[in-house]
Parts: structure tokens; sequence; C-alpha cells
DNA sequence: GTCTATATTTTGATAGAC
DNA sequence: GTCTATCAAAATATAGAC
């Protein structure tokens, strides 16, 4: 994951990324990320004030290249339900391609965002920023409905993530497994993620006026 | 969350849930569970063997109140699309009144499911296998296409998870959202995750032989 | 079943030499 | 910038009295 010649400082943000990936924040060890990088302990404390700090680090490199990722979808233009896909298609490809991003982040949403600073909300915000953008170009063409953003983002990115993230458990009790086919292909979640949402935002055709009405009881 | 009347083992149990769901296996203490508990550390250890043995315990609750939930749909019958919607709608409601439970869920799953065992997982089948029979019936009913069953699961239960999970966070820097309404209800999420779902799964009305293909490029 | 007291190990962190 | 040596605190676990 980091070249050979890389400085040590890369080294240590690399070990750390894929210890606190495998491990979380509290599972993960100083002494082993020092171990995974090849360095001193008290080199790691030498860059990096302490633990928390490292992982801090960790977490806004993580947000930042997703950031960039899927603010370049929407750079490129083209329609909105292209852009839409792309969106779709950058989230999914920096989860399959950097299998670490999924665990970090969705622990850290299970951390209660605990360690999160302004400049890492920022990254976050960056990419619901962009979706919403989307969608708005959408709704005045007259191709999505209205809906909000973060509904929207959060039905795209989390099967994303999570189909990345249960990964090991489906590997760990593949024998279990009697009826459905053993190994999943991504591009089948991704296909039906993009379905799920392109459908979900289609406009109804009804020529009354449209309203969107939450059926059923709803409890708590 | 228990009975002032709760024995004294049951409570461990309650304080246990609590504090995994808050901060994980590794970010939990013994310490702080049995002072949550009211009771002696020791007394801990005496009804559970260790933490593992505590934590596993936790988990197979929470699976099992799930599976409860999910297999209760089925068995209250309906066509197929009912049961879905109900599908749905069950695991709303457990991530809405057990805010725990998609903590600890999420936690499990980034941890590559390390604690895991087969009668924990046997739970997880459950709810799977469940929506599977659903999904068959559909298909057979002619109203669903052919899908992976986990797939269509993934895409239901990860955005329910998520937004329970993510509600900490979103409190945490509701002063950041410029734009969207910063409170979601959750009826909102949940009916958008079901219009998601039902559109997916919708026989193309094509009366060409249907093909479901995966456009566009596929990296990794 | 329940508690007090304590042993043992792990772990984050630093002082100081090179 | 990098390492050796070491400390102090925290945390899991248990022995043994009641």
């Amino acid at each position: 994951m980091v070249s050979q010649s890389a400085t040590r400082r890369d080294r240590i943000l690399d070990a750390a990324a894929e210890e606190f990936a495998a491990r979380g924040f509290h599972g993960a060890k100083v002494d082993r990320i020092a171990a995974r990088a090849r360095v001193n302990k008290a080199l790691l404390y030498y860059y990096f004030h302490n633990k928390a700090a490292l992982y801090r680090e960790t977490l806004l490199d993580v947000f930042r290249t997703i950031a960039s990722a899927v603010m370049s979808v929407h750079e490129q233009g083209g329609t909105a339900e292209e852009q839409l896909d792309r969106f779709i298609q950058a989230v999914a490809d920096q989860t399959s391609r950097r299998p670490r991003f999924p665990m970090i982040w969705l622990r850290e949403m299970a951390e209660g965002g605990r360690h999160l600073d302004e400049s890492i909300v920022v990254e976050m915000k960056k990419v619901l920023g962009t979706l919403g953008v989307i969608l708005a170009e959408g709704q005045r063409a007259g191709i999505f409905r209205e809906v909000n953003p973060f509904v929207v983002q959060i039905s795209i990115v989390a099967p994303l993530l999570l189909f990345s993230a249960t990964a090991p458990v489906r590997e760990r009790f593949r024998h279990l497994a009697a009826n459905t086919p053993v190994t999943i292909p991504r591009e089948v979640v991704v296909d039906h993620v993009r379905r799920a949402a392109l459908a979900a935002l289609r406009v109804p055709e009804t020529s009354s006026p449209r309203r969107s009405s939450s059926r059923r009881r709803s409890s708590s």
C-alpha cells in the first residue's frame, strides 16, 4: 500500500490506517502500528503527538480522498442522471479500491463521531454538498422528485459501505451459506443500488398534484 | 432499559449492551459495566466467564431479537409485497426502539465478525432466510424480478442501520448543516427505503426477454 | 451470590543518548 | 530524525472471605 521508498512518516500513516481499520481506535495498539511501519514507537510520537492525533490524521485522509473523488464527478458535468450514476460509481470504486475506508467510516460513525474535528466534517459535507447540487439540478430539470439529499446519500452509501465492510464476515461464515450464491460480485450490488436510487427519485407520472405521503404506522 | 426489580445478572447484561454499543468491544471497560450495573466487578466474572463471553451474550441477544421480529413478519402472511413492506418496517422499528442494536451490529461487522459464533450467525441467517422466502414468493407470483436476497437485504438494512447509528454524529455537528433540514424524521428515511426497495424489485414491463445488464466500467 | 483486595499484563507515553 | 530504556496508568482477571 506504500512504496518501498516511502518516508517513515508515510509508512506510519499507512500502518495506522491498516490497524485502525482492522481494530478500531481502541483496538489498535501503538506498538503494533510502529512494528507494522518498521519504525520505533518513539518516532511515531515524534511525528504525531499521540494516538488520537494519528487517528484523526487517518480520518482526514479517508474523507479527503472520498470527497475529492466525488467532487470530480460533478466537475465532469453531464445530465443529473449521469452525474448521479457517476456519484454512485465513484463511491463504489473508492470502497472497493480502499477496503479500509468503509471500516474506518463505519467505526467512526458508531463512535458517535467522537474523533471528528471540523476539518474532517468539512470533507464529509463536501460529499453531501455535491450530491445536493446534483439532485437540485435534476429537480430543476424535472427528472428527480424532491428529496432530502441526506436520505438519498445514506441510501446509496450505506449499502456500499456495508457490502465492503462485511466481506470478511461473509468469507468467515461462507460454509454456513446453504442457498444463495456464495460470492457476490460487487457489480451486482452497485447495479442494484443504482437501480434503487434512480427508481426512488423518479417523478411519479400522475397528472394530479404530486405529494409524497408517508404511509402506514410509524412507531417511536 | 431494565426494570428496577431486574436481577443483577440482567442489570449486568443491560449495562454491557449500553457500554458495548457506545464504545465497542475494546473501548468498553469491565469496570464501567460493573459500575453502571451497580454490582461488583467480581460478580460480573462470576456470571460471565470473561469480557468476550459477556460480549458474545450481548451479540446473541441483539440478533435473536431482530430475527424474532423479522420472522413474525412472515408468519403474519399476506402478499409478498405486503410482507416485504412489513419486513422493512420491522427492521426500522427495531433500530429506532433499540438504538444500541445498530451500533453493535455495525461495529461487529467492522470487526470482521471476530466475536460471532455459530449460534449468533444462525440468528443472522434467519433474517436473510425470511427475506429470501418473501422474495421467492414474490418471484413466483411474478411481481418481483430475480435478485440475490443478500443484495436486497443490505440495500434495506444498511441505510436503516446507518441512519440510526449516525444520529449522534448529526446531532454533534448540527451547527455545520447550512442547507438541508436539520432533523430528519425517521419515517422519511423508511419511506425512501421502501420506495427504493420496491422499485428495484419491480419487474421490467418490456416485452423483450429481460436481462439485467451491468452498465459501464467496473474497476477492481 | 456478593464483595474486598490484589496480582498480572498491557499499553500509552516520555526522557535522553546518538 | 531515530532509537534504547523505562515509567506510570489502566485494565483484565482471580483468590478468598462472608
